[in-house]
DNA sequence: CACACTCCATACATAGGTGTATGGTAGCAC
DNA sequence: GTGCTACCATACACCTATGTATGGAGTGTG
C-alpha cells in the first residue's frame, strides 16, 4: 500500500523539478511516477498553487536559509567564502535545482518574488564575509558579491561540453580575484 | 485579409519566447494573437518541432554569427570587447531572449546542444579578442573569457530588485579586471 | 468489534493543446 | 473569365491536464 505523505510529494517534488523543470509539476503524471492517484494529491494539498508555495519554502529553506545558518560559525571568513562557492558551483545537485526555480520565477511572478528575496539575501551574506575578510565598505563589498554570485550562476547556465567547467583552481583564482 | 508569411511567423515566435517562455510556443494561441487560425501556421511549418528549429536558426543568426561579423572590424579589441559587453548586457531585449532560449534549452535536448554551440562560438570570439588585446595563450584567454561570460550571464540572470543592477562603471571595472 | 477518521481510487465535467483532412477564397496567368 | 495555385478556416479525432464529488479501503481507539 503507498500511503504518501505531504512530505513525500513535496520530495517528490523537488526531485521532479531539479530532473524536469517545474512544467512537470503537475498533479497526474507525479501521481504516476509516485504509484498512487491524484486524489492523494488533492488530499494533502489543495490545488496546484498551493503545493507550488510549499514547494519553494522548502527549497528556500534548503538552498539558502540553512546554508547561512551553517556556515555562520567560527572560522576565517575566507575559508567560508571558499566553501559556500564549492558548494553552489560544484555540487551538480544544488545548481541544477536553482537553475529550475530561476526558470520557473521567469513565468510564475509569485517564484519571481521570491527568487528576488533569496537572491538579496544570498548576496548579502556574500557581502558579509567579504566585508569580515577585506574590511572594505559595504558598497564595495556588495559589488563584488554580485559579481561572484553573477559569475557562479552564470557558470551554471552555460550549456557548454564537459570538460570546459572552470576548474577548482580557476574557481579559487577567482575568490582571490574578488577578495584582492 | 492577415495572410501571414513564414517570416511574420518567425518574427512573431522571437517575440513570444522573449516575452514569454518557450511554453507559449504554440500554434493555437499565436493564431490567435497573430489574428489568423492553426491553418495558417501548418501550411508554412510542417509540425511545431519544424518551427522551433527554424526559430533556432534565426536566433543564433541575429544574436551571434551576425554580431560576430559586425564586430570583426579594424577597432582595438579592447574597444570591440567593451562594445560586446554593452550590447550583451545594456539591451534587456537581447538579454531577455538569451534567457528564454537558455531555459528553452533546460527542457529540449535538441536546443541544448544547440546552445552549447553558440556558447562556445561566443566565448571563442571573446578569448580572441582577449588574445588579440593582451597576448595571453590561448588556455588562459579561452578561462577569463569564460569568466567574462559567465558574469554577464549571471548578471542577466539575476531577479534582484531594480536598482541593483551592475552599472556601467562596475561593468567597465569588470572587463579592466580581465584584461590585467 | 465497532466506528470514526485518514487516506486514496475512480468517474465526471471542463479546458486547451496537437495534427490532419477537407473545403473555400483571393489573386495572378493567360 | 476561366483556372491554378497559394493560403487559410473549420471540423474532427485524440490526448493530457485540472479540480471536484463520491465512495470505498485501512488503521487505531474506545
Amino acid at each position: 500500500m503507498p500511503r504518501k505523505t505531504r512530505e513525500d510529494w513535496l520530495h517528490h517534488g523537488l526531485k521532479t523539478l531539479k530532473a524536469s523543470g517545474f512544467e512537470a509539476l503537475k498533479a497526474a503524471p507525479m501521481a504516476d511516477s509516485l504509484g498512487v492517484s491524484r486524489g492523494s494529491f488533492y488530499w494533502h494539498f489543495k490545488d496546484l498553487s498551493d503545493f507550488h508555495t510549499q514547494l519553494i519554502d522548502l527549497w528556500q529553506e534548503r538552498t539558502t536559509d540553512r546554508i547561512i545558518v551553517e556556515l555562520t560559525n567560527d572560522e576565517a571568513p575566507q575559508i567560508r567564502l571558499r566553501t559556500l562557492v564549492e558548494r553552489a558551483v560544484q555540487s551538480d545537485a544544488q545548481a541544477a535545482l536553482d537553475r529550475a526555480v530561476r526558470r520557473w520565477a521567469d513565468q510564475a511572478p509569485t517564484v519571481r518574488a521570491r527568487l528576488a528575496l533569496v537572491d538579496e539575501k544570498r548576496i548579502g551574506f556574500i557581502a558579509d564575509l567579504i566585508s569580515a575578510a577585506r574590511g572594505h565598505d559595504r558598497a564595495a563589498s556588495l559589488t563584488r558579491a554580485r559579481i561572484l554570485y553573477a559569475a557562479s550562476i552564470g557558470e551554471s547556465m552555460i550549456a557548454g561540453p564537459a570538460g570546459t567547467k572552470l576548474t577548482a583552481d580557476q574557481r579559487s583564482a577567482l575568490v582571490d580575484l574578488i577578495l584582492a
